[in-house]
DNA sequence: CCTACCGATCGGTAGG
DNA sequence: CCTACCGATCGGTAGG
């Protein structure tokens, strides 16, 4: 008989599976071992192997998301919003390393309608980005900001970050926000009259 | 009897498999299929479909140390120096994105000590960057370089760039390099008397 | 959730 | 490079 709970169970060992061996190197079986229950047993709870990635896919991408929006609909500056878009971006990381790591690394192992609803979502994403830098263009925030290069430049940043960011470094989600962006926005160049003496 | 130039041919053609579907998710006969031969044929040039990858990924590897190496031990500025690492690391994926895809994607589906080579080499590369940012930072033609998260940034550009840069679009690698590269050093925040009028 | 199983496919091999 | 094949494993199912 179905445990309760065990649906959810199954979906934390197959993101923990997928996350280090990717969705085609995972077997139903290793799932079905690392839950104690006989490969065929996992069917009880799920249709297919595919239903568990897409799961997983879809709840990072609605995390994101949703962890994004009020930031930039809310009142602010450009800089700060895209401070604490930065910070958001790294808590839901942070909150979930795992599932992040198969959200950016499995998802194209999707197929057909499923693999294009994760895409909308991470078109929908990059889009929420996009008008931080356009209003802070727009605002005169920004020096004569190259929208496209900018956007490419903080989603990289962003989507590389679950390659090396561990949770319980010494560095808050916070500081590393506060770094990224304070770089970003200043740069590396030494202005005049600011070098050393 | 094997054809000549036949074993670059499956490595060419395992590298477009790899790149679209992943190690795992490419099959013996997906790569014999697309070569024109039967699977079983494919071990007269082959031990085993591992070899393919690690192959391909060590190729990369090389061609990226190659290429970063002379510039990192040239005579220039730093702003030189990072300017023409990034315009070579943008030639090296565009001479080879699907061997660029695979490196960057693919990598730790190897196993054992073919892995550790390419993390080392990984390791060697990400080196060489953080070289050109120290050597920046003291000469003082960097601002109060935070190390650690400006060479983070710019592998974040880097190890990015597979995912959305395409060969044949509007920008040269030349002025893809120059667009992050002034990015990086100016910042965006429009500085002081430098504002809209 | 187990028992018992299925057809398909996997990476790979022996012998020519 | 083909013929012919191998044992292992794959995702998944029927019936309880």
């Amino acid at each position: 008989m179905p445990k309760v709970g065990r649906r959810e169970e199954i979906l934390n060992i197959a993101c923990k599976l997928f996350s280090q061996k990717g969705y085609h190197g995972t077997t139903i079986r290793d799932i079905s071992d690392a839950c104690g229950i006989l490969s065929g047993s996992l069917y009880a709870h799920i249709n297919t192997k595919e239903d568990l990635l897409f799961e997983i896919t879809d709840r990072g991408a609605q995390a994101f998301l949703e962890s994004l929006r009020p930031i930039v609909e809310s009142e602010a500056t450009a800089e700060e919003k895209l401070k604490r878009a930065l910070k958001a971006h790294i808590q839901v990381i942070e909150q979930n390393l795992e599932a992040a790591t198969v959200f950016f690394h499995e998802w194209k192992a999707l197929t057909n309608g499923r693999r294009d609803t994760i895409q909308e979502k991470r078109d929908q994403y990059e889009a929420l980005w996009g008008r931080i830098l356009s209003e802070g263009a727009a605002a005169g925030e920004f020096a004569d900001l190259d929208e496209k290069f900018a956007r490419l430049l903080i989603l990289s940043v962003g989507n590389w970050l679950y390659q090396w960011y561990r949770p319980g470094g010494d560095l808050s989600a916070e500081e590393i926000s506060e770094r990224f962006a304070d770089m970003m926005l200043k740069g590396f160049r030494v202005k005049k009259g600011e070098g050393k003496p």
